[in-house]
DNA sequence: TCTATAAAACTAATGATATTAGTCTTTACT
DNA sequence: AGTAAAGACTAATATCATTAGTTTTATAGA
């Protein structure tokens, strides 16, 4: 192998990601992206056909460690109950955490920024089951799409600042009411 | 008034929504827009800072138009429980009619494109007293967070294709399901 | 009726960015 | 050492948003 890269798509990955983070996906630019990594634009090419392909595997690294970070927290708790509520905590904790990232994977109206379904489906079957021990298998999709619904929506409306009238305050307080109150109308079926 | 203007801020905001509804956010253009108006990209800047301020006009627009259609739909409605069911329904049903406009006012991650506070306050307001209705004055506003949350988080996940996994088929009665999931939850207080 | 004025739009220019084409450089194998 | 190809670079193009400066044109007043 002749000249061996400098770079590959890993690597140019975490670069953007870790730009996205510090400066936002707006000021992500290819260029910006290649001096990270001591290189020049264009040869990114070489690893991606274009910039939405590479915001579009950033996507899936961040839906890939959502779902890290979700499986993590259920897996201690014992009961069902708990592990819905810790999954809920994680959700919003992750998207706290990763802001930008966040945003881009699951708040860009784009199509072309979608994450796979390979990717989807691993997050959905992670899911799935933690909610079928609480429901039952056969309630456990629109269950988790509920659930799902509920948590996506707080953080979506809170990163947004949609939330913001009153105050960050109050708002660890909402979501954890919002979630007992859906949790106690699931338990009802 | 010499030289009558062909435009003004109106026209080019209504301009603007047309080419976002048919076109989607990102094919629009200045001057799409002003061509769609018969004028030039740099005529729009006499009545808008700049393309972050015109597309922050839409939204403003958006944002009033959903709120008018929530509105009207809770309305006729007699009992409390009946005009929050209607209001999750207008709310979808608003989403759908308009999707790209939508995404853009609630689903974009820029801050600069948040709509003010004015209107913010306007449509939390409508929705508060609906509310208020059915869990009292005092629970009104984490149980109306809660509430927007779920609607929000349904319709945006709906929107970026993250539901498609089983078709869209189910996803009508799944909406229903998870509001009803909701309300009961909300009522046991 | 003519003309000066100011609003409103235009053309031209700039800077950023994504993307493409074509060239050069470097390492591994002979 | 010499060569071939991977891999990166420079240069060029097209599209935008945005700014500066110029031109047009309807009206108010002479």
């Amino acid at each position: 192998m002749p000249y061996p890269s400098q770079v590959n798509a890993e690597t140019i990955v975490q670069a953007a990601a870790s730009l996205i983070e510090t400066h936002g996906a707006d000021g992500v630019s290819l260029s910006a992206v290649g001096a990270a990594l001591g290189v020049k634009a264009p040869s990114l090419y070489r690893y991606f056909d274009n910039k939405t392909a590479l915001l579009r595997a950033v996507n899936q690294q961040t839906a890939a460690r959502l779902t890290s970070a979700l499986v993590e927290a259920t897996e201690p708790e014992p009961d069902p109950a708990a592990k819905v509520m810790a999954m809920f905590r994680a959700y919003r904790a992750f998207a706290h955490a990763h802001p930008a990232l966040y945003s881009l994977a699951y708040l860009s109206g784009s199509p072309e920024l979608r994450v796979g379904e390979a990717v989807a489906d691993q997050f959905g079957a992670a899911m799935q089951g933690v909610i079928a021990e609480l429901v039952g298998a056969e309630r456990a999709l629109p269950v988790l799409r509920a659930v799902w619904a509920l948590a996506h929506g707080f953080v979506a409306l809170e990163l947004a600042g949609l939330f913001e009238r009153q105050g960050g305050a109050g708002l660890d307080a909402a979501y954890d009411e919002a979630v007992v109150l859906f949790v106690g109308g699931i338990r009802l079926g």
